[in-house]
DNA sequence: GACCTGCTGCGGACTG
């Protein structure tokens, strides 16, 4: 395979000394160099996928051609600074540049490279949506003759607002071209190929190159189950022994309690006179504190170390030679799963283990069945939104802004050529652009759209460029030094005490109008909180729940006391004979109560909820559980169930009131909010809820009740 | 009962 490549690049690997190239390798270098299409690279962490991807990229390219010839996409700041040197190394056998762009990038390297359009370029979204929009010269300038488009962790964009905008700012650098720019996507895990395909532009012209060779893996689960709002004590003491020695990431699920988990960790560990390497790594804490951490788990070689996470260590950068990875309790999703796994035993031949602890029997049931579904190659499946309006309405302003201004008819040309948005009619265009001209984003003026008054305070702020949202927040400072962010809430109070980056504080002095609060150390205290619009959980996840609930396998992992609260739940449940798992849920009845389990996913379980609210029905509805109790018998919870159906024509006015008395509902997405209410509905329902299989759901469940009788 | 991501241009003060 390597005499497919340039010289400059053998040269690279002989320097290298490598003694073979990798299964994903071979296969990138035969068809990038051999064949004209796109190219998805899957294959685990680790595994090489960056020189997959250039080692034939740099031996194909024209450099003839004038401009930038590779432009990198990635997800990340942290990635792209990671990947630079990588980069920047091979690219040294070739003499040609590699620029970082990006909003921590240094301006001189910028303006360089401006001065002398060539090499790589590493990227992020936003730094692309922010050229177009400010200095489109320079865009034109820079990418007009580009030849390939690098997509780093791609599955992170697929079925999400960044990937619609993604696609929109490919589909707007491509006009600038002439001849058509290659799209090489990199990912770890692909649930969804055929929405992978379509974010290059080209589905059929896309091939996907997959190295599913899987990595042994050792698993535990322990349980202990959790009484009041603290992880028990127990379960601290088993970790600790777990983590003392060895390198190793938790995952808590939050940030509240990653930092509940580092805090108790050092304790003990200092009055067993341990190490004193216990961080906590989340969103909330100071970037410099965080590349601080990322830089000892990657350089340290001696000494163990527990970094206790939220997803900011799922995705990215190579941390190193992990050698354990702990999830307590159920993660949300088997994506996320996959990620946290792939992040121990990088070695080759390294085995990667993973340890589960449960606090309640439901978390253990959930975590066992992600297990499960992982083992069966099972990942969440995305759909892309095919009407992504509010990323319309984005992009329309974006336009207008760049082009200083366009007739209607132009701006539908631009839109009607854009591929993100080939599934959005003509009419739909005329509505989206009338509300921003009722709204004053967009002014008309002698048949030109031009920014309007409203508009201006839009894509003049710098939280224009990114379609998600961010909320203001408190920065906590320590001796002239920030220790990370909290989010704003009235909760904070002087004297009070809160915990951030594995170590206690107490609030000395909060300033309002700054937004900082000044902090010095303390001895105890509690979890900052934080808020959350809560997890998703896929019904195919429940699904397997129920299936381990009402089968008798016994699972070789499980320590004794997780089989015993195992073996409790399905007791729990032995007289409601589930043989269908698709369509007979239980029905539980309890005293005056009557509890039905669903055990479908949350997009359906909040549309029961949200039909149960329209028939003014009150059940008390928890989706951990995935169950509705109802102050009624079963005869009436069944007849009620079975009404709901009938229901459903009248979803789409009761949503309308809801999202016009409590406007705050559109708050998930930032462009959104400003659509007209027919498409914050279509919206509103995809994202939300789900009523179309919430319908059949209820139209084919089968309720079972208790076979003995004996409950009552 | 959640998590994460990104950022221009300009003026003015300051540093070497």
């Amino acid at each position: 395979m390597i005499e497919l490549l340039s010289e400059p690049i053998r040269r690279y690997i002989r320097d290298k000394r490598w003694e073979e190239l990798r299964a994903i390798q071979k296969h990138a270098i035969k068809h990038i160099m051999e064949s004209e299409k796109n190219v998805i690279l899957s294959s685990r962490t680790a595994s090489g996928k960056t020189e997959a991807a250039f080692l034939p990229m740099l031996s194909k390219i024209d450099f003839n051609k004038p401009g930038v010839k590779i432009l990198y996409i990635s997800p990340l700041i942290a990635l792209i600074n990671d990947q630079f040197n990588r980069v920047e190394e091979l690219c040294e056998y070739l003499d040609l540049p590699v620029t970082k762009w990006h909003g921590e990038a240094k301006k001189s390297a910028k303006e360089n490279l401006l001065k002398n359009p060539d090499g790589v370029v590493l990227i992020t979204p936003e730094s692309i949506e922010a050229m177009l929009v400010n200095k489109e010269q320079n865009a034109i300038k820079l990418f007009s003759s580009l030849q390939f488009v690098v997509i780093d962790e791609i599955h992170s964009f697929i079925g999400t607002d960044r990937g619609m905008q993604l696609a929109s700012l490919l589909s707007r650098l491509s006009s600038f071209h002439t001849s058509k720019f290659r799209v090489i996507g990199l990912s770890a895990t692909i649930g969804a190929i055929a929405e992978t395909k379509k974010l290059t532009g080209d589905a059929e012209g896309t091939t996907l190159l997959r190295d599913k060779a899987p990595k042994e893996m050792e698993v535990s689960f322990r349980y202990f189950k959790m009484e009041g709002a603290e992880l028990p004590i127990e379960l601290m003491k088993d970790l600790y022994l777990e983590v003392k020695d060895n390198k190793v990431l938790i995952f808590p699920n939050s940030r509240g309690r990653a930092e509940e988990v580092s805090v108790k960790l050092k304790k003990i560990s200092d009055r067993l006179k341990g190490h004193s390497y216990y961080f906590s790594h989340h969103s909330s804490i100071d970037r410099e504190l965080r590349e601080y951490i990322e830089q000892f788990a990657k350089n340290n070689k001696r000494y163990p170390f527990s970094i206790s996470c939220t997803s900011t260590l799922e995705l990215g950068i190579d941390i190193g030679s992990v050698e354990k990875v702990v999830q307590i309790d159920a993660a949300h999703s088997i994506s996320s799963l996959i990620q946290r796994v792939g992040r121990s035993g990088r070695r080759e031949g390294e085995k990667s283990s993973l340890i589960f602890y449960a606090t309640d029997q439901w978390n253990l049931l959930q975590s066992l069945a992600c297990l499960l579904l992982f083992r069966d190659e099972f990942i969440e499946p995305v759909l892309a939104s095919e009407k992504p309006y509010d990323i319309l309405l984005h992009q329309m302003l974006s336009i207008i802004k760049q082009t200083n201004g366009r007739t209607p008819q132009q701006l539908k040309k631009h839109i009607k050529e854009n591929y993100a948005f080939e599934h959005i009619q003509e009419a739909e265009m005329d509505d989206v652009i009338q509300t921003l001209v009722e709204k004053e984003q967009l002014e008309l003026i002698g048949g030109e759209l031009i920014v309007g008054v409203e508009g201006e305070w839009t894509v003049n702020n710098k939280d224009f460029y990114s379609v998600f949202r961010s909320d203001p927040s408190f920065k906590i400072i320590h001796h002239d030094k920030t220790i990370g962010e909290l989010p704003l809430m009235s909760a904070f109070q002087i004297d009070e005490n809160i915990l951030l980056a594995a170590r206690i504080w107490k609030i000395l002095e909060i300033d309002y109008k700054a937004k900082k609060i000044f902090v010095i150390p303390a001895k105890d205290g509690k979890k900052p909180m934080f808020f959350g619009t809560g997890g998703e959980v896929h019904p195919k996840i429940r699904e397997k729940m129920l299936d381990v609930l009402s089968c008798q396998q016994e699972y070789q992992e499980l320590n004794e006391e997780a089989a015993e609260a195992l073996r409790l739940l399905r007791l729990d449940f032995k007289c409601y004979p589930i043989t269908e798992i698709a369509t007979q849920r239980p029905l539980v009845a309890k005293h005056a109560e009557t509890i039905f389990y669903s055990f479908q996913g949350t997009k359906i379980n909040k549309s029961i909820d949200f039909l149960l609210r329209l028939q003014g029905i009150t059940a008390d509805y928890n989706d951990h559980e995935s169950s509705f109790n109802f102050k009624a018998n079963p005869a009436e919870v069944k007849a009620m169930l079975k009404k709901l159906k009938a229901s459903t024509e009248h979803i789409d006015s009761a949503l309308i009131s809801m999202l016009e008395s409590n406007p705050a509902v559109m708050e998930f997405s930032k462009w959104g909010t400003l659509l007209p209410l027919q498409y914050q509905l279509i919206i509103l329902k995809l994202k939300i809820y789900d009523f179309t299989h919430t319908e059949i759901f209820l139209s084919t469940c089968e309720f079972v009740e208790a076979q003995d009788g004996s409950k009552d």
